[in-house]
DNA sequence: ACTTACTTTAGAACTATTATAAACTTTAAA
DNA sequence: TTTAAAGTTTATAATAGTTCTAAAGTAAGT
């Protein structure tokens, strides 16, 4: 992803693209596979491959604005350490996790196939589906 | 279940049957449909229910223990709230999550069937699969 | 350049949870 | 039954992840 697409992922999302951000998108989004990250892993990465200065707090800003803007997705997943997972692929799909490694895996959606799902409950709609599979060594 | 089957949960679990673990294992496990909480919401109707006192590093530490002994298993859910859930079913099931109000709801093991699943990367196994189904009104 | 609105920042505040250590209970042996 | 050892509860402190705050800095349009 070329420089000025990121900076147009920015604009057209609403958000001006400061230096910080530009970094942070850089990072997360010119690669080709899925990646996940903690905020705090983050972080870590960026002050391993920048020379920018990151207060933790932008790290979080940037990550929700992202995530608001559609640009990444949230695990909902409580892993053993209770940090928030977030994942570079938006689309709709399932997880391996390591509890031991504390490591996230992505299944793609067309790797998991159901031969029955129960209906939702009440006046209820079912909004998505999401498969944890739990691994060991 | 009778007050001399809790103490024989306890008992059997290497736990003394204290004053604040009886109330809580009869709160609990005197039910016959699934029940999930977060330790909070145990604290409170704890506290509504019984004229014991509870301090809250009790009810974690009883939480965990029940736990630990079997009798209870934590969802692995990163809901709006950030609190742990527990559940009293301890069978391999499902769930359903409203976000909007915080709810669980059990699914049955044989209410989801599989047609196709992934196997397991690298030299790990599955240990288990949990799926969430998110809900909406 | 100037002004306004948006961002970053450091640090405080907050929330869920775990650790600590003293007081209290349970247990089982004498 | 007393009694001592081991286990438990308690209040409070500590920790960890995350959000809030408000002051200083930056981007964008005029």
């Amino acid at each position: 992803m070329k420089k000025t697409s990121i900076l147009n992922k920015l604009r057209s999302s609403g958000l001006r693209p400061t230096k910080q951000r530009v970094e942070i998108a850089k990072f997360l989004f010119n690669r080709d596979k899925t990646f996940h990250f903690t905020v705090e892993s983050l972080g870590k990465h960026l002050a391993k491959k920048t020379t920018t200065k990151f207060a933790l707090a932008t790290i979080y800003n940037t990550v929700h604005a992202f995530k608001k803007a559609g640009h990444l997705s949230e695990v909902h997943l409580r892993g053993k350490n209770n940090t928030t997972y977030f994942d570079t692929n938006i689309s709709n799909h399932h997880h391996f996790y390591d509890s031991e490694t504390s490591e996230l895996i992505d299944i793609n959606d067309n790797e998991i196939k159901f031969d029955k799902i129960p209906k939702a409950p009440n006046g209820k709609t079912i909004k998505n589906l999401e498969v944890i599979i739990n691994l060991k060594n």
